[in-house]
DNA sequence: GCCCAGGGATGCG
DNA sequence: CGCATCCATGGG
């Protein structure tokens, strides 16, 4: 694989660690839009155009430097995944979702995204995202940014129920009015161990809402979030009939790493695509 | 009409 | 800690 940058594309030749729809549709990101080989990627207040070809893949965006690090390709996944293919567990998922990167997606807007995700399905978490773009984010040329937090500070209890968030709609509101800027910053910075303690204390976040958070706002490798689709992939595997999620978490973290980022979105999306149970 | 969704908060022991 | 119950709402 081989990844040219150009003034105003990335060109991905040989995109044998890239696959567009796999990296878009294993649940990390819900502002996304695929259409045949062409897909749309909106983050924070950016977009990119992606068009896949037989021999390329080729991502036209007029910030190239955000994008470039948004795929993560200064990162080697053929080396991630010839460690996890020994893996009893998870070779064939491996195998299945050869394609998929985790993105370096904007903290905040991942700390929003996924305590909407909270027993939601997808299709509707992407609907109350988009809402609150299209309410409450600054206009774009053809489409709306994020919301900033200072944005979602103008936003009522009622706006989020209008938005869809049913009962998380307290939940969000209580976490933006105590969120600051300096919250978002320093959170970076902390300590492992901190920024889970930190995340956790708001409201609307949990144990698998806060590690989804660490994974894909802050690019923690070492963290496995545990949802139902997790906890149906351990009971197959182990044989067994537990719904005990902190133990399911404990087990995985500990069988995986700092390789555990990966090792759950490839099982999250070998199981869900393909229905398992 | 039912079950489920990238679970969390709360209360109990 | 471990477990039970409740929580809005739309998709399939």
């Amino acid at each position: 694989m081989k990844v040219v940058k150009n003034k105003d594309s990335i060109v991905v030749y040989n995109p044998e660690d890239f696959n567009v729809v796999q990296t878009l549709e294993c649940g990390q990101i819900f502002r996304f839009n695929i259409e045949g080989n062409s897909a749309t990627v909106y983050s924070k207040d950016k977009r990119a155009k992606l068009y896949t070809y037989n021999d390329r893949i080729e991502i036209k965006t007029s910030d190239v430097d955000y994008f470039y690090n948004f795929f993560d390709f200064s990162t080697d996944y053929s080396k991630i995944k010839n460690e996890l293919k020994n893996d009893t567990f998870l070779s064939s998922a491996v195998k299945y979702g050869y394609g998929i990167r985790i993105l370096k997606n904007d903290l905040f807007e991942m700390i929003v995204s996924f305590i909407i995700s909270a027993n939601n399905n997808i299709a509707r978490i992407k609907k109350s995202i988009e809402y609150l773009c299209q309410h409450f984010g600054t206009k774009m040329t053809d489409y709306y940014a994020f919301p900033t937090l200072d944005e979602l500070k103008h936003a009522t209890v009622v706006d989020y129920k209008d938005a869809g968030l049913g009962y998380r709609a307290e939940q969000m509101y209580e976490t933006i009015s105590k969120l600051t800027n300096k919250d978002i910053e320093n959170l970076k910075s902390m300590d492992e161990a901190e920024q889970f303690k930190f995340l956790i204390n708001l409201k609307g976040i949990g144990e698998k809402v806060a590690n989804c958070i660490l994974l894909f706002g802050i690019g923690r490798k070492d963290v496995f979030p545990v949802d139902t689709w997790i906890n149906k992939v351990y009971n197959r595997l182990t044989n067994t009939q537990t719904t005990n999620r902190k133990l399911i978490t404990r087990e995985l973290t500990n069988r995986y790493g700092n390789l555990s980022g990966y090792a759950q979105q490839y099982f999250f999306y070998y199981f869900r695509d393909n229905k398992l149970s």
